[in-house]
DNA sequence: CTCCCATATGTAGAACTTCTATATATTAAA
DNA sequence: TTTAATATATAGAAGTTCTACATATGGGAG
């Protein structure tokens, strides 16, 4: 089955496991990646959106309109059920990928 | 500059390690990844010969020809000093950028 | 001896993922 | 009023890995 574990870099996985702390709309979620601690994380709005619009295809968000205070409207995700069943095997996916990793830098 | 983060498998990276240890040929290379204990890591010979020639048009190995106790030849690897350098700046790489996911799994 | 499988290297083209570049629209500040 | 930040979106390029095939040697089964 599906060993292709050298293209995946684990971005729908950031994204999900974000989404599950709370909603965000797209723009916030580039922002959050961007902002993690060290990291020097970049994303493109090229490379999120189309990402976001998969997951949504896939059923692991559902995308909501909400505008706040304003007649800005925003799209909003939310993780569903199924999203979290995902992000798990996506978690235990990482786990094994970055022991293996680890276990031949130190080995 | 190459903020690239997202697009980095660090599979260069562990044929650099497996070659700091000892010098080795494509197919030797390719069991030695499958064979790390609970990885699943699948390697495919239209994956890994291109990427050694890449390798080696960089400076980061040598090739060399070896034929042991027959007429059969292998191709061997063998890193350089530059390699070396370049390994160590990926194994940087691969700390940070696993850090960084790990920061997020845990936050 | 011959057939088959594991070993061994290699390439072309497909597929997948991310990036570049661009387009559009709103809001806030200078 | 014009600039920058916010906000979403898509087409096409670029990069990486996979699929599939081609070729050749060596060892074991029959």
């Amino acid at each position: 089955m599906g060993s292709t574990v050298f293209q995946n870099s684990y971005i729908d996985m950031l994204l999900l496991k974000i989404l599950q702390k709370k909603d965000m709309y797209g723009y916030e979620l580039i922002q959050e990646i961007e902002n993690i601690p060290n990291s020097n994380f970049r994303v493109k709005t090229g490379t999120i959106y189309p990402i976001l619009h998969t997951l949504e295809k896939q059923g692991y968000v559902i995308a909501y309109e909400k505008s706040e205070n304003s007649r800005q409207v925003r799209k909003y995700y939310k993780i569903t059920e199924a999203g979290k069943r995902c992000l798990d095997c996506k978690i235990q996916d990482w786990e094994k990928y970055s022991a293996a990793v680890n276990y031949v830098l130190e080995g």
